[in-house]
DNA sequence: CTGAAAGCGCTTACAG
DNA sequence: CTGAAAGCGCTTACAG
């Protein structure tokens, strides 16, 4: 392929006349190294196109320099809820680049507890983004207990110390319900994810908090919890028409949600926005093309990658623990 | 973390009374080893929970067990046509798994040429899966003249010799024209992806060949091309409309430009697919969510992943050049 | 069937 | 500021 018979340091040093050392700290740039044989040694490796030999850097320095994305959303089961775990890679794959991390893909078993020895204990990398959703807590406190390094989306469980990155959830809550509030609804259902979920909670206490603001008090006929697909969109649509036909809005915990209850709300005869406006939670890319438009919670998802790379790999250097929630916006399109 | 000290095939070794070389050898599986010594020196290692490190193995065997995934995808304009990216990772990557290879991603910028030495010289991976849209053909010239492993999904381009997987486009295109035919329509126009691509040339010849074996010539006024998204959707329907406005049947190229078609048959007074019935291409998962739910051809996208990574695999090993054509069907729902 | 030894291509104390 | 040497943890001719 690369014809030139230089590939190695060796090589290199031949060339330069200097000693492999000298080769190697030139490189790395090493403040031992004079300016001069520094900028010398590195011009003779551009010109021949030198590419230092990675596994060998990663033997001696028994440092992998790649993360590994831990997901079971390509596993089975694929579904449109990963367009997240998508979209999310976008940020993390540049922010690794940029700090020369490789990244690699583990798909894992949901069950299995045994896959983070096959990354860390062989060298293959050097920590975990963890993105599964399946068996989360039960992953994570496997990292923990093992002492993995790793960062994980969502909020963190309190029982544990690690780094987590997540979006705003009180606020998003809050504003989706002000932004309802504002255009005149007053029978604002809160459509939620798993009850148990932390993040849900979050999100339910900004919707109180916004409906109290407003002086109205939550209904229990309006609050139903169920999963974050459209299967589960489309049931609890169907139960709050049943048991509060006067409500005049719909607050969903993801958009997939948002857009089967919107399809339950036009074939139960409603109008959106008129009769009920509608508010999901996201902003996946396919809020673009549903019918209408679906007015939704932005979680900013690019830039939550770019945190938890960045803070995985500064967890990696200094090893403090670090917790952030990233800020949401409203996205305003038609259905609210 | 793994507090037992046994790190390297030294401590089995010791362990098992024996030399580093025969630990290697029975890990390996060597047909050198006595069946005996073999599993007895497997069963210490696990016993130890030992696990291989993995860049010296890479080191000393020259050869680093992974494929990088070339995209584009994430780099920036984002969009849902990367659905299609993301669910070919799904076949991928179990089946690198199998084969105890790693996926690394690889994201790069459409213009830089320099990329594959960043990978190859480096010793980073053995070989790429080409997704990237941008530059395709620049990056297979770039590929194939520094002899580089890869395989592409696509056409293959018949001036070079390469690994290729592609959908069989010319009984995609057969397919949903002869639907449509059976349907009842007789004035189907063709919305096509770019003009130059190899792709969409077979889809028209399948589209057209249907035409004819039902007795009609294609009409050049119900011809367009245009891009694979849905602002291209978008244009060519208005510009079908007006120049064709007896149109009974669209048959798009993409998801993509099909659901937007839809939004402007809509808007323009077309019931779908009463007066106008709606044929997409690739069965992306938001055909579910459409309004109405897009018929459609599957790419058997889960499949085309399997096949990337298992013919790429193959290359490597037998250095013969294979093309395959992924087997396409129709998927009926409600648009046509 | 098994072992001693060299080698893969780097990095980094140690000595100057 | 620079170099000789050891070491990272494997694999594999070579010799027995």
């Amino acid at each position: 392929m690369n014809k030139t018979q230089v590939q190695t340091i060796a090589d290199i040093a031949r060339l330069a006349g200097v000693s492999k050392s000298t080769v190697s700290r030139a490189l790395n740039d090493s403040p031992l190294i004079g300016d001069e044989t520094k900028v010398r040694i590195r011009q003779i490796a551009k010109d021949n196109n030198f590419q230092i030999n990675v596994p060998a850097r990663r033997l001696s320095m028994k440092k992998s320099s790649t993360i590994a994305f831990v997901t079971h959303a390509f596993h089975k089961d694929f579904s449109v809820a990963d367009l997240f775990t998508l979209e999310i890679l976008s940020g993390i794959t540049s922010t690794l680049y940029q700090n020369r991390y490789d990244l690699l893909m583990a798909n894992v078993d949901p069950f299995d507890t045994e896959w983070p020895y096959q990354y860390l204990s062989t060298g293959r990398a050097d920590g975990f983004i963890l993105m599964t959703s399946t068996r989360k807590q039960l992953h994570i406190r496997t990292l923990v207990e093992m002492e993995a390094p790793f960062i994980a989306w969502g909020v963190p469980n309190p029982k544990y110390n690690y780094c987590t990155v997540t979006g705003d959830n009180f606020n998003g809550g809050r504003l989706a319900t002000e932004h309802l509030l504002g255009i005149g609804r007053k029978r604002i259902a809160f459509m939620g994810g798993p009850a148990m979920e932390l993040e849900v909670q979050h999100r339910y206490d900004g919707y109180e908090h916004a409906l109290r603001e407003a002086g109205f008090d939550p209904d229990p006929h309006l609050v139903l919890y169920g999963e974050f697909c459209s299967e589960s969109g489309t049931a609890l649509m169907n139960q709050f028409l049943d048991q509060a036909s006067d409500l005049d809005a719909v607050f969903a915990n993801s958009d997939l949600m948002a857009i089967a209850a919107m399809k339950i709300l036009q074939s139960r005869g409603r109008r959106i926005p008129d009769d009920v406006a509608v508010v999901g939670y996201d902003n996946l890319s396919i809020t673009e093309e549903s019918h209408p438009p679906l007015t939704t919670v932005s979680q900013n998802i690019r830039t939550s990658g770019i945190m938890l790379a960045k803070n995985l790999l500064q967890y990696l250097e200094t090893g403090v623990v670090i917790n952030v929630s990233v800020p949401v916006d409203l996205v305003i399109r038609e259905s609210a």
